[in-house]
RNA sequence: GCGGGUGUGGUCUAGCGGUAGGACCUGAGCCUUCCAAGCUCAUAGCCCGGGUUCGAAUCCCGGCACCCGCACCA
C-alpha cells in the first residue's frame, strides 16, 4: 500500500496545510481545522470554481444561514431520511438498521413506524440478529443531523444544515423575483455544511463539518437542454452507468453529445454539467486520467434524485472517492417546501398560445333566491353549483327543476337561476420548476488535488518532494531570496519582495543554504522562486527558478513583474524566457 | 458502534520498571557566489485520566485520537 496520504498528512500538520481541530483538548474524529496554507489553497481552489460559475456561467451567488429550523428539514425530508433506527444484538455487539431488519414483515413505509412499533414488530416476528442469531436490544433513533436550539429555554427546535442546497430553495421566491420571473437561472452557495457521521475516518474526505460549493439551476421540467451545449459536445467523458455496474463492465469513453443521443445520460443539460464540472477539475489541476463519472444505482440513490451522477475520483488510498454529485432532483425540493410551508413556489410558464376555455356556469340569482328561501338560500345555492349546467338548462326549458337537498326537495325555477356560457383566456400556467444540482465537496477536492500534484524526485545532489500546483492555485506565489545573507543582497531583496508583495502572495526567505530554501518552497508547491544575487548589484537583473524544472532564468528588474504577469496568467511559458 | 493494531520533541524513531537518547526539521552564529554541504550553540517530547509500585514512557483499567476490517455514509 502506498503511503502518500500518511506523506500528505505530514506535509499538512508540518507545513501549515491541515490540523486536528482542537487537539490540545483532545480532538474529535470528523474535525480539521485550515492552516494559512490550507486556507488559501482552499480560497483559490473555491475562486476558479466561482470563476466558472458566476462569470461563465451567469450564476447568482447567496448565503443562507446555517443553522434552520426544523419545519425546513421536515420539510426536505432530511428529518424522516436521515433518521435511522439502530438496534444492536446483545450477543455479538453489532449495530443494525432496525427498519431494514422488520421490512419484510410489513405492509408500511418503514419510516412512518415509531421506534417503540419496530421493536414490537422485531419481537412479534421473533427476528434474530442476522450475523449471529442472537437476541436484539432496544430501538434507538439516530439522527445524522445536528440539533440545536433557537432561543432560551427548550427554543425552538433546529438543525445545523446537512447541505447547502435547502437554503436556496426555501428562497425560491425571492430568487425568482430576483430573476423577474423567468428561468432558467442559476444560484450557487458555498459554505459549511454538517453530518454527525457515525464514525467518520479518512481525514478530510469523510468530515462532520465540510464544505460544499453548490449550483442550483431551476430550469423548465420540459426543457432540460442547454443553450451552450454545442461548446461540450465534444468533450470525452469517462462513464460508469448502471449497466455497466452490474454486468461489471467497466467504463465507456464517450462524447458528451454521444451519451445524451445514445441515452445513456438522462437530459442534455446533466451532461452539459457533467463536461462542465470536468473542465472546472481538470483547470483546478486534477489529473483528469483519474477522474471518472459513475451513475448512482437506483438503491443508493437520495430520497430526492432521479437520476445522479457522482464525479469520482481516484486515490492511492481509499480507491474511488465521490467529489461532486450532479443530480436531477426533478420538482421534489419546490414540491415539499410548497406543501409543508403552504407557500406557492411555482414559476408562471406562458402558453405558445393562450388558450381559450369554454364553460357553461351555474350562476344562481340571489336577488331571487335570497327573500323565497331566507337561511337555506346559500345552501341552495351551493348544491345548485354542483350540478351539471346543461342537464338543468335542458329541465329549466321546461319551466323547472326539483332540487335534492339533503332532508328535503326544492322546486327551481328559471328565474332563479342563469345558465351561462363564458369564455376565458389562459394565457399560462404556475409549475414547479425542475432543479439540477451540481454538489461539490471542497475538502475532497482539496485533498485530492493534493494527491494528484504531489510528485518526488532527484534533484542535484538528494531528493525532493513537491506539489506541481499550477501557479494560480498554489498557495504561495512566489519566494523572495537574496543570495547570501549579505545587507547589499538583503535590501535588494526586501525591495523586491515589498514590491511583488502588493499584488501576490510571496514569502521572504534568507535562512538556511539557497538550496535549502528551494527546497523548503518546492514542498509546498510554490511555482517561482527570485533570487537576489551579485549580478543583480551590477545590472540590475534578478533570477527566476522554475519549481517543476528546477532551472533558472535571469530577467532585469524593471521587466520582472511584467514577466511574473505573463507567466501566471500564461501569456508566456517560463521555457521561452531567454 | 463492534473487532484488531498503534500512540515518545514539529517529523521519523531508540528506550520496554530505576526517572528520556538520536536523526531530521526549526532558530541563533560561523562558513558559504545557486539546489536539503560543514561546524558550534539553542528550542522542543513520553496522548489524557486513574490504578499497581519505593519508583511507570514501560505493567493494568478507562478515555481520546489515528490506522486496518465490519457496519454506516441520506
Amino acid at each position: 500500500m502506498s503511503d502518500t496520504y500518511k506523506d500528505l498528512m505530514d506535509i499538512s500538520k508540518r507545513r501549515g496545510f491541515i490540523w486536528p481541530s482542537f487537539e490540545i483538548h483532545g480532538s474529535a474524529s470528523g474535525f480539521y481545522d485550515y492552516g494559512p496554507l490550507g486556507k488559501k489553497l482552499l480560497d483559490n481552489i473555491k475562486e476558479k470554481w466561482k470563476n466558472y460559475y458566476i462569470q461563465k456561467e451567469g450564476f447568482e451567488e447567496v448565503k443562507s444561514t446555517t443553522i434552520m429550523s426544523k419545519p425546513v428539514f421536515e420539510a426536505s425530508g432530511h428529518l424522516s431520511g436521515f433518521e435511522d433506527a439502530l438496534t444492536q444484538c446483545k450477543e455479538c455487539n453489532n449495530s443494525f438498521r432496525a427498519d431494514h431488519l422488520i421490512e419484510e414483515h410489513i405492509e408500511v413505509e418503514p419510516d412512518s413506524l415509531s421506534n417503540k412499533k419496530i421493536e414490537q414488530k422485531i419481537e412479534n416476528h421473533n427476528v434474530r440478529c442476522p450475523e449471529c442469531g442472537g437476541t436484539l436490544g432496544e430501538v434507538y433513533s439516530f439522527n445524522l443531523m445536528f440539533k440545536t436550539n433557537i432561543g432560551p429555554g427548550k427554543g425552538r427546535a433546529a438543525y445545523l444544515r446537512p447541505e447547502t442546497a435547502q437554503g436556496i430553495f426555501v428562497n425560491f421566491n425571492y430568487l425568482y423575483k430576483y430573476n423577474r420571473k423567468s428561468l432558467p437561472f442559476g444560484v450557487v452557495q458555498t459554505g459549511r455544511a454538517y453530518r454527525n457521521e457515525i464514525s467518520p475516518r479518512k481525514g478530510v474526505i469523510r468530515m462532520r463539518e465540510f464544505q460544499q460549493m453548490e449550483a442550483e439551476v431551476f430550469v423548465e421540467p420540459n426543457e432540460k437542454n442547454h443553450p451552450n451545449f454545442s461548446k461540450v459536445e465534444k468533450e470525452e467523458l469517462r462513464l460508469f452507468p448502471i449497466k455497466n455496474q452490474k454486468e461489471d463492465k467497466g467504463y465507456i469513453n464517450i462524447s458528451t453529445k454521444k451519451a445524451v443521443e445514445k441515452n445513456i445520460i438522462g437530459s442534455e443539460i446533466l451532461a452539459y454539467y457533467l463536461a462542465f464540472s470536468k473542465r472546472i477539475l481538470k483547470d483546478i489541476g486534477l489529473n483528469i486520467q483519474k477522474i471518472r463519472f459513475r451513475q448512482h444505482l437506483p438503491e443508493e440513490r437520495a430520497h430526492y434524485a432521479s437520476d445522479c451522477w457522482d464525479i469520482e475520483g481516484e486515490t492511492d488510498r481509499f480507491g474511488w472517492i465521490e467529489l461532486a454529485g450532479i443530480s436531477d432532483r426533478g420538482d421534489y425540493d419546490l414540491k415539499k417546501h410548497a406543501e409543508k410551508s403552504g407557500e406557492s413556489l411555482t414559476a408562471f410558464k406562458e402558453f405558445e398560445e393562450p388558450k381559450k376555455l369554454e364553460k357553461w356556469v351555474i350562476e344562481p340569482n340571489m336577488d331571487v333566491l335570497g327573500p323565497k328561501h331566507k337561511q337555506k338560500a346559500d345552501i341552495i345555492a351551493e348544491k345548485l353549483k354542483e350540478q351539471d349546467p346543461q342537464k338543468i338548462k335542458k329541465e329549466l326549458e321546461n319551466n323547472s327543476f326539483i332540487l335534492e337537498l339533503d332532508e328535503e326537495t326544492v322546486e327551481i325555477n328559471s328565474e332563479e337561476v342563469n345558465i351561462q356560457k363564458t369564455t376565458k383566456t389562459i394565457k399560462g400556467e404556475n409549475i414547479f420548476p425542475h432543479i439540477i444540482e451540481p454538489s461539490f465537496g471542497i475538502d475532497r477536492i482539496l485533498y485530492l488535488l493534493m494527491e494528484h500534484s504531489y510528485k518526488k524526485d532527484k534533484l542535484g545532489e538528494g531528493q525532493r518532494s513537491y506539489f506541481n500546483f499550477k501557479p494560480e492555485i498554489s498557495p504561495i506565489d512566489l519566494a523572495v531570496f537574496p543570495l547570501m545573507k549579505e545587507e547589499e543582497l538583503k535590501l535588494e531583496a526586501e525591495k523586491i519582495y515589498e514590491e511583488l508583495n502588493k499584488e501576490y502572495e510571496v514569502v521572504y526567505d534568507e535562512n538556511g543554504s539557497i538550496g535549502k530554501r528551494y527546497r523548503r518552497q518546492d514542498e509546498i508547491g510554490t511555482p517561482y522562486c527570485i533570487t537576489i544575487d551579485y549580478e543583480t548589484l551590477e545590472d540590475d537583473s534578478v533570477t527566476i527558478r522554475q519549481l517543476t524544472s528546477g532551472k533558472q532564468k535571469r530577467v532585469e528588474y524593471k521587466e520582472l513583474k511584467s514577466t511574473i504577469n505573463d507567466l501566471f496568467s500564461n501569456k508566456k511559458n517560463f521555457k521561452d524566457l531567454k
